[in-house]
DNA sequence: CTTGAGCTTCCCGTCACTGGAAGCCTTATA
DNA sequence: TATAAGGCTTCCAGTGACGGGAAGCTCAAG
């Protein structure tokens, strides 16, 4: 298979798999032509990884999960022990996001929004130092 | 003042306040010695800036942000409409992270997390192409 | 034989900094 | 007065995870 097809069936961008061929994230055989030759088994890590990094694992993460995947003599809770680390991380983004968007959303709701300068928000941005 | 009392008042490092610079975000003066002069008003600036950065403005949002507080004759509708759409794309981050986390967190809860290899996280990833 | 699509490498840009090196300036202490 | 420590300067490089685009090779169709 080209990168092309693969990219089609993986859903993983062409530029994307040459960057993760430089990172050492998949490894392709090559042509005569010098074009990347992606086994099934490329597609299925390919696949693998994009749906890791849909749910917001890092490349890092990736790499640690295919190697587990890989692995038949894995434990599932090392598996679970990434995801669960993964997991709380996205716990702790949204909680940051759903400070920010209240304190937002309260100021807000505070500006008239009218063509008067006076402005709670930047009011509230420029507070004393 | 030099840039070391503006970092520890401003609460923005001397680095990043160098970096504003750089962008033309804050234009301190120069003393004689070469070092950074900065006057009041840089400060107050670099406060305002730290505080919309906190919000998780960019840095062209919080150009947009300096430039009305600078301007008398602003209408706050224009404040609010840079707000409002800042307050929709972290509503729209928070909803993604949640969709995510969703995900993550049903894996999760499925995962034995023992020593045996079965696992139905590494399963869902490696689902069919 | 030409055209156009697909492939290659290489380099720059993104966003908002952060770290570090090399070297000048100032202040305090021995 | 010498020196050491700390603060300041500039400049360069790296971060994460790609994306855009240029220059050039290869392949398939008409």
């Amino acid at each position: 298979m080209n990168i092309g097809e693969v990219a089609e069936r993986s859903g993983v961008p062409a530029k994307t798999i040459r960057y993760y061929e430089d990172i050492g994230l998949v490894r392709p055989l090559r042509s005569a032509n010098g074009y990347r030759a992606f086994r099934e088994q490329d597609l299925h890590k390919l696949a693998f990884v994009g749906r890791a990094r849909a749910l917001g694992f890092s490349i890092e993460d990736c790499r640690t999960l295919v190697a587990l995947y890989e692995d038949d003599s894995r434990a599932s809770a090392q598996v679970k022990s990434v995801a669960e680390d993964h997991l709380h991380q996205i716990d702790a983004k949204i909680a940051q996001l759903q400070s920010m968007r209240d304190t937002l959303a309260r100021l807000v709701q505070s500006c008239h929004g009218d063509n008067r300068p006076d402005c709670p928000i930047l009011n509230d941005l420029a507070r004393d130092v």
